[in-house]
This record gives C-alpha cells, sequence and structure tokens, in this order.
DNA sequence: TTTATATATAACCAAACGGTTATATGAAAT
DNA sequence: ATTTCATATAACCGTTTGGTTATATATAAA
C-alpha cells in the first residue's frame, strides 16, 4: 500500500518530511517554506498522506501536519535492505569471482 | 545530475539494479525476466543509464549491462544521509521535549 | 544468401506529475 | 456583520511515465 519511493521521488516532498520531522507544522508554515503555490504544496501533502507518511490534525482553521515515524522507519528500513541488496550482492559477486580466479 | 530517487522510484528499475549488480547482463536476459516489452524494458534501461547508475557495453549483437558502482554507492549514502535526517530530527524534537517536560 | 536473433526506434496512448489561476468555504478577529 | 486569514477545490496546462504495436537495423547462424 504505502509506496516510499513515490513519496521520496520529489525534493519538495523530502524537505517536508524533514521539517514535519523536527515540528508539527500548520500548512501555511509549509507553504511559507517554499516559492510554489497554496495548491501545489496541498497536492505534495495529499501524496503524503496517501502514502501514510505523515498525519494531519485539524484545530480550528489549522491544518497540523507531523511525520507518521512508525510508518516511516518501517518503509525505510524495508527500503534499505531492498537497495542495500544492491551493494551486497556487487561484493558477493566479486568474492565469487576471486575465489574462482585460478580455476578459470 | 544523477537523480537516484528517479532512477528508483519504479520496482521494475529496482529489480534490474538488483539483477545487474549480480552479474552482468544482456538485454534480452533482462527482457526475459519480465512481462513486459522489449521496448519497455529498453525505457527504464534509459532512465538507468541517463542517471548513470547503469553502465553498458557492446558486443557484437549483445549488449551487455552492469552496475555502475561507484555512481550507485555514492548516490546511495547520499539518499541515506537526507533521509536518515528525518528520523534523527525526530529523535531530537523527542530529546528537547523530555528535557522540557517540567518547564512548560 | 537467406534466416534468425538482439537491439533500436517510431508512433501512439492513457495516466500521473507538478505546476498554475481563480474561487469557494470555514473559522477568527475587528 | 464584515473582513481577514487558512485551507479546500476546480479547471486547466505542459511534461513525464510506463506501456503498447509495428518496424527498422545490425550481427550471427544455417
Amino acid at each position: 500500500m504505502t509506496d516510499i519511493y513515490r513519496a521520496i521521488a520529489d525534493p519538495i516532498r523530502r524537505k517536508i518530511l524533514r521539517m514535519v520531522s523536527q515540528k508539527e507544522c500548520t500548512q501555511s508554515d509549509i507553504v511559507a517554506s517554499f516559492s510554489i503555490s497554496q495548491p501545489a504544496i496541498k497536492k505534495h501533502l495529499a501524496i503524503l498522506l496517501e502514502e501514510q507518511l505523515l498525519l494531519e490534525r485539524r484545530m480550528g482553521k489549522f491544518c497540523y501536519y507531523r511525520l507518521n515515524t512508525p510508518v516511516f522507519q518501517q518503509e525505510y528500513l524495508q527500503l534499505q535492505s531492498e537497495l542495500g541488496l544492491v551493494l551486497e550482492n556487487k561484493l558477493a559477486g566479486l568474492k565469487h569471482y576471486l575465489e574462482n580466479l585460478e580455476e578459470e
């Protein structure tokens, strides 16, 4: 369901993740940190919410966003194990190559 | 220039990265591992090449692909430090909160 | 030399992305 | 009650993504 790869594909969304991880932010806090329009920010927030990496809380006319830490942590761990494999494979391939230098 | 986030956004491209990290593969090896068309695979390879995560080598009618390990490693490290910040921020925020429990 | 195989390219398509402007809604402050 | 401010939504736009089919090209094998 959660696609962290989609969520982090855009630099604006990565910066939003960093912002809300430090401190809960209102939408206008976030809008103020970028030079794009409020609806554009809204769409980025919608993607982050859709991928469940953000939680929102309504207080009067304000909407607060914060990191959904458990989900982010879990998804990030999975990402690391998936991409980590790429480098491990490379090392395994090299190891095999070295072990069989004389035989081939 | 290299945008690893773009490169890894698609699961097919992530699988290609894993494949070529184990062993140099021809394009038809790769095509055979998926159930999409050869031109579709070609486009994924084009994106991975564009982002410099793959190297290609021509041998007669075959085209071999392999991981561009130094670039992948470097970009992956940067990704980790960028995303790692998100969790570190969260911890720092929590620390600050605990330290100031009595004052607020 | 014909045939088969590997790769490349073109044309097309629908859907998603990333932005815009304009406007509506809803809550708070004057 | 009216204005102000935060957020939401609609309509639009150009580009990118991710796929297709059909076809061209280039090398290798029969």
